[in-house]
RNA sequence: UCCCCAGUAGCUCAGUUGGCAGAGCAGGUGACUGUUAAUCACCGGGUCGCAUGUUCGAGUCAUGCCUGGGGAGCCA
């Protein structure tokens, strides 16, 4: 309908007129010249109108048109070295689709965090805002690809649940007809543990949710979580799982997006270029003893919190793997550590930089009558976990997994402030629109 | 749930001891043939978050509330 090019592939029509169609990014005047950045979705490109070129009414409008007014412009390709991209187009034509009802809101000067937020569905029109999504984009790609090229096959988790899953989160309460209650799932993992043992290797993908009332740069109530779990798997395997997983991803959007991480986001790229396997590996005890010698007040038992967190990261130029933490911190599906059974088999991986937990798994009880008992400890319903419990009946067999937190990990990468920005419209405790 | 901070023009902010409501940017009009957040000249723009109180007088002081931000706990 709109035969068009795209400016990504602007190079392969250099000296040949073309059309483009897109949004007014900015504009500057000089006389008898005007320059106008479009913005197709695929970049951006400085647009020259000169007049001598045009008519008098166009060469008029080309200097009166607002930010994001949509716009065709019809020109010859020229490759410039002035310009970041390499080409401009040099006008012969322009025809408006829309203009502005009114000022776009965003400007190209500073604004603050609130209205920004207030303004998010036109917040995603900037360029920063663009590269965190295309990054977004990256990651979820080699997730996917990553377990999909390992014989992964990908499992969907229901996100209406009948129960908490670990019995600890606060969540989220819908009516469900005439059964009562329902909650929105904080993590697929059991439902992964039954599909693990139909289809040897499985995954999960989608969104989680959260109410507790955390209101914290690391925390959205509703965010996405990649669960893989693997039968015949064991802890050791499963960490190995987890520093190929993350290098993978990690290095896949490096080498995809390094320039723009460079250059929008100002990220220092050769911290990532360091993630690569073998990760670090400590035990809690020995992270306790980290902590306690950069002298932080902590003893054995403890939660490590935010500010332990990152003394324990920083002390490696890598994602740093913590093992084997006390059995009693750890939701009830871990398996102890048969050498030691004050310890589970559970593994945290906290990304560099202060970027905290991006990943929390381990290897699952396997054996019924423990996990019985667990539930009762823990103070479970336990009908409500039957159907868990057949996981261990049928056929049970060591199994492992994890889950990542896909917002942390792309705040990480791009070097980001706060999980707000790593997700197109956020959800958190005050925030709900738009 | 608890602790801390902020709310003044469309946006970012300044506002002295309590004494006429300000700047930059954005917007409008115009000048300029290479601008990169262009520059220059001129113009319009206000429920000082809301309420109550103190005072001759409150953007400024006090109390309460609302909204937002940061953090703690919990977690990915």
């Amino acid at each position: 309908m709109y035969p068009s090019v795209y400016v990504d592939q602007i190079a392969a029509h250099e000296g040949k007129e073309v059309t483009l169609h897109g949004w007014l990014h900015g504009r500057r005047s000089s006389g008898k010249l005007h320059f106008l950045q479009v913005r197709d979705g695929t970049g951006t490109i400085q647009c020259v109108v000169f007049k001598g070129n045009v008519s008098p009414e166009v060469f008029h409008e080309a200097d009166h048109l607002p930010q994001e007014t949509s716009l065709s412009v019809t020109g010859t390709v020229k490759k410039d070295t002035r310009s970041p991209l390499g080409f401009e187009l040099d006008v012969r034509s322009l025809a408006v689709f829309a203009r502005p009802a009114r000022e776009f809101p965003i400007g190209h000067k500073e604004h603050g965090v609130a209205f920004l937020m207030e303004q998010r569905h036109n917040w995603l029109r900037s360029p920063r805002q663009q590269v965190i999504l295309r990054v977004r984009h990256s990651v979820v790609k080699a997730i996917r690809d990553f377990f999909d090229g390992r014989g992964f096959t990908l499992v969907d988790a229901p996100v209406f649940t009948p129960a908490a899953c670990e019995g600890t989160s606060t969540l989220f309460e819908v009516p469900y007809f005439d059964l009562g209650k329902a909650y929105l799932t904080q993590s697929g993992q059991l439902y992964m543990e039954a599909g693990a043992m139909a289809l040897g290797k499985v995954y999960c993908f989608g969104p989680t949710f959260r109410a507790e009332k955390s209101k914290t740069r690391r925390h959205l109530t509703e965010f996405w979580m990649v669960e893989p779990e693997v039968a015949y798997m064991d802890l050791d395997g499963d960490m190995e799982l987890m520093e190929q997983f993350v290098s993978h991803v990690v290095q896949t959007v490096l080498q995809k997006h390094e320039t723009e991480l460079r250059t929008v986001l100002e990220r220092d790229v050769e911290k990532l270029r360091k993630v690569v396997p073998p990760f670090p590996r400590i035990t809690y005890t020995e992270a306790v003893e980290v902590i306690q010698k950069a002298g932080h007040p902590m003893k054995w038992g403890d939660d490590i919190g935010g500010d332990e967190e990152t003394v324990v990261a920083s002390a490696y130029d890598r994602p740093v793997m913590v093992h084997r933490y006390p059995a009693e911190m750890k939701a009830f599906y871990f398996k102890k550590d048969p050498g030691d059974p004050k310890v589970a088999l559970g593994c945290d991986v906290l990304a560099p930089e202060g970027y905290g937990e991006i990943i929390g798994g381990g290897q699952r009880e396997d054996d019924l009558a423990v996990l019985e008992a667990a539930i009762a400890q823990h103070g479970l319903p336990r009908e409500a976990f039957e159907w868990y419990l057949d996981v261990r009946r049928y056929g049970s067999v060591p199994h492992a997994g994890f889950g990542m937190g896909v917002e942390r990990c792309v705040a990480w990468i791009c070097g980001l402030h706060h999980v707000r920005e790593t997700i197109p419209f956020p959800r958190m405790m005050e925030r709900i629109t738009p």
